[in-house]
RNA sequence: CGCGGGGUGGAGCAGUCCGGUAGCUCGUCGGGCUCAUAACCCGAAGGUCGUGUGGUUCAAAUCCCGCCCCCGCAACCA
């Protein structure tokens, strides 16, 4: 008899630059599903990877000097670390600079061209001389450029198309008759109402103005764009179209697409049009979690160091931060990561109770019975409550696990953990050792805990990999594995052995001292500068002196002013992105400096011809503004 | 009137779809215990559930209407 087949899969990751802990977040999770049903018994087959081509990588690599070949090698290689190090367990890990993806996806590209889903546009393209940009019917505004709002011509810019339009109607009834395709339900109504309803356009799929990426076979100045390339390859890595799709034939259709909030629509709209355009089956379904954000507010400025995952696993260890990331936040929506919850997480959830409870036990095995214990203890009816939790408690995890509910999930499990501290009190071992006669009863009580952390040892393992084995070794679990959580007193006797304690307490308010410390310690602000120019370079802009006469906010824009500023020899119209640093009356009178040679533009509908100066980051901005009383239209140098 | 999420004891959240004792974790305070990692167990204080003294209802955190505030996305930071 074949077991049940499970294939699951995280977004493939872009190597621009290091991963952050969000795409941990991701993975992990996806980690921990596998893991989960592996431990059921099905047959697993979980996929990441990397989606390793595109102008941006092409670039970067560029600037580096190397290769984008070398450049994606060398960023992959520190992913797969990264994984590693957080006990990813995938089956396969496909790049998409790999041969058998390069090959499949022009396999694709050449049968949707055959069938006709993939033309090569002739038709209305809308050029904007100026800006160099090619437009889209759709995307112009009151038939001009939606950029500079100057007139377009039309041209014919060559380029392939998916005939995404086509399947618009079977989306919507995808997603309508199938609510389990698309969770969390939410991102349903986004779906349909941002751009299902509106209508699809067809989708350019083939890009001529950079070469990396996998030419189009049969016209090969054309290079396949994104979604061809990066969507495929949930069927690419299990050899679709290659000659040996043993696991394709085994494993698709998918159980379930995991991917950011973000990436939603790729995912539960292009993606399922080409495999309709391919007659294969669809994903069963597309998850799209939250998203971990930094704590919130002004105070936090000490972004990037403190979220490296890497860092976070040399202190905490892999589990505390697996830990952390599946039960700090519902898997659906959006968490905070802040290193004071992560603490409290590991001090109170991890140390406390767990650690604690593993530890309070062993140490009493030993103490009252040399560390042996078996099930031919005393009962009494005081056990039973703790013994119907233990054995309702791997159901409930389940359904939950079955949800991709892990916070609550673990929230289960620790009720349990609880009840066993406890349980504890209510027996108060210490108080039966001093009775002789009480010996019997006493084995009970220490066989029950044993028993209970067995449990909960193994009902953690899909998250906390490397805890789960220690806290079974420590209490010498012989019974192992999923099935057996679900059996109160499937192992007869324990022999427990005294082992380190798993999870040391942490001082909450030392250890954030240090985290500041070392923040401050490493402003690493990147100053990233420009090329060297000459001064002509410079000489090409022109700078002027000029007063703001009128100043008003923009409707509808929430960063944008539009000013009237006065050159002296002229008027004009500027509008800058300042509006949440000033207010529009305490410009007015203001001297500025406007670059006045700049190309107009049009933003959010109004024309600006130049661009004040300003003194900015991230946090803060003030315009320059002349130290002392320059003449209007004054050049400055 | 762009799309969406949210405003619940000090903090973070659940409850809202299917109206009817406001629940959980952490923190605080008091007590218990001593097997254990100053841990564990019990108890208490603390909320008119953003707002209108709005509507529906015997009854609203929950349904309807208005308003305010926060946060993402999108459109613009020229």
């Amino acid at each position: 008899m074949s077991k049940e087949k499970f294939y699951i899969t995280t977004p493939i990751y872009y190597p621009s630059d290091k991963l952050h802990i969000g795409h941990s977040y991701c993975t992990v999770a996806a980690d921990t599903i596998a893991r989960y049903k592996r431990a059921q018994g099905f047959d697993v087959m979980f996929l990441t990877g990397t989606d390793e081509h595109g102008q941006k990588i092409q670039r970067i690599a560029q600037e580096k000097g190397v290769t984008p070949q070398e450049y994606v090698d060398n960023i992959v290689a520190g992913i797969k670390d990264l994984w590693k190090m957080l006990d990813v367990s995938n089956d396969k890990f496909i790049r998409t600079t790999d041969e058998i993806h390069v090959k499949a996806v022009q396999k694709i590209f050449n049968i949707l061209y055959e069938k006709g889903d993939i033309y090569k546009s002739e038709y209305e393209g809308w050029y904007c001389t100026p800006c160099e940009s090619f437009w889209t019917e759709h995307q112009l505004v009151d038939g001009k450029c939606p950029d500079c709002g100057r007139s377009v011509e039309k041209t014919k810019e060559e380029s392939y198309f998916f005939k995404l339009s086509k399947y618009q109607d079977k989306l919507i009834e995808l997603i309508k008759n199938n609510p389990d395709f698309l969770q969390p339900s939410i991102r349903q109504n986004e779906m349909l109402n941002n751009f299902l309803i509106p209508g699809l356009e067809d989708l350019c799929v083939s890009r001529t103005s950079f070469d990396w990426g996998v030419p189009v076979e049969f016209d090969p100045k054309h290079v396949v764009y994104v979604w061809l390339d990066a969507l495929t390859n949930y069927i690419t890595a299990l050899g679709a179209f290659s000659d040996d799709d043993a696991d394709f034939k085994k494993f698709w259709p998918a159980n379930v697409h995991l991917v950011g909030k973000e990436i939603v629509r790729f995912h539960s709209i292009i993606w399922p049009a080409m495999l309709m355009a391919l007659d294969l089956p669809l994903p069963k379904q597309v998850y799209g979690h939250g998203w971990l954000l930094l704590d919130g507010g002004k105070m936090s400025k000490s972004k990037g160091n403190v979220v490296d995952p890497v860092v976070l696993i040399e202190k905490y260890g892999v589990d505390a931060i697996r830990y952390f990331l599946m039960r700090e936040m519902p898997f659906g929506a959006d968490g905070v990561f802040n290193n004071e919850a992560l603490i409290n997480r590991i001090n109170s959830d991890l140390a406390n109770d767990l650690g604690n409870l593993v530890s309070r036990t062993v140490s009493m095995v030993i103490k009252y019975f040399g560390g042996t214990v078996t099930n031919k203890g005393e009962k009494e009816a005081l056990d039973d409550e703790l013994i119907a939790l233990a054995q309702e408690t791997p159901k409930k995890v389940e359904e939950l696990m079955d949800a991709f509910q892990f916070s609550n999930a673990l929230a289960e499990i620790w009720k349990l953990i609880s009840r066993t501290n406890k349980y504890i009190d209510e027996t108060m071992p210490w108080a039966l050792s001093k009775d002789e006669n009480k010996k019997a009863r006493l084995e009970a009580v220490m066989y029950n805990l044993c028993e209970a952390i067995r449990i909960a040892a193994e009902l953690i393992a899909p998250v906390m990999t490397r805890t789960s084995p220690i806290i079974l070794s420590q209490i010498g679990a012989t019974e192992c594995g999923w099935s057996t959580s679900k059996v109160w007193g499937a192992q007869e006797s324990f022999t427990v052995t005294k082992g380190d304690i798993i999870f040391p307490r942490i001082d909450v308010e030392a250890e954030l001292k240090a985290i500041e410390e070392a923040t401050k310690k490493e402003p690493e602000v990147v100053i990233e500068h420009k090329e060297e120019i000459t001064i002509d370079d410079f000489m090409k802009t022109e700078l002027r002196v000029g007063k703001v006469i009128e100043c008003e906010k923009i409707k509808k824009a929430k960063k944008l002013l539009k000013l009237q500023v006065d050159l002296g020899y002229e008027k004009r119209q500027v509008v800058s992105g300042i509006a949440q640093f000033y207010e529009p009356e305490a410009l007015i009178g203001k001297k500025v400096v406007v670059v006045t040679n700049l190309k107009s533009v049009k933003l959010c509908g109004e024309e600006s011809h130049g661009m004040i100066l300003c003194a900015a980051n991230e946090n803060n901005l003030t315009i320059v503004t002349p130290d002392g009383d320059m003449e209007l239209g004054s050049e400055v140098r």
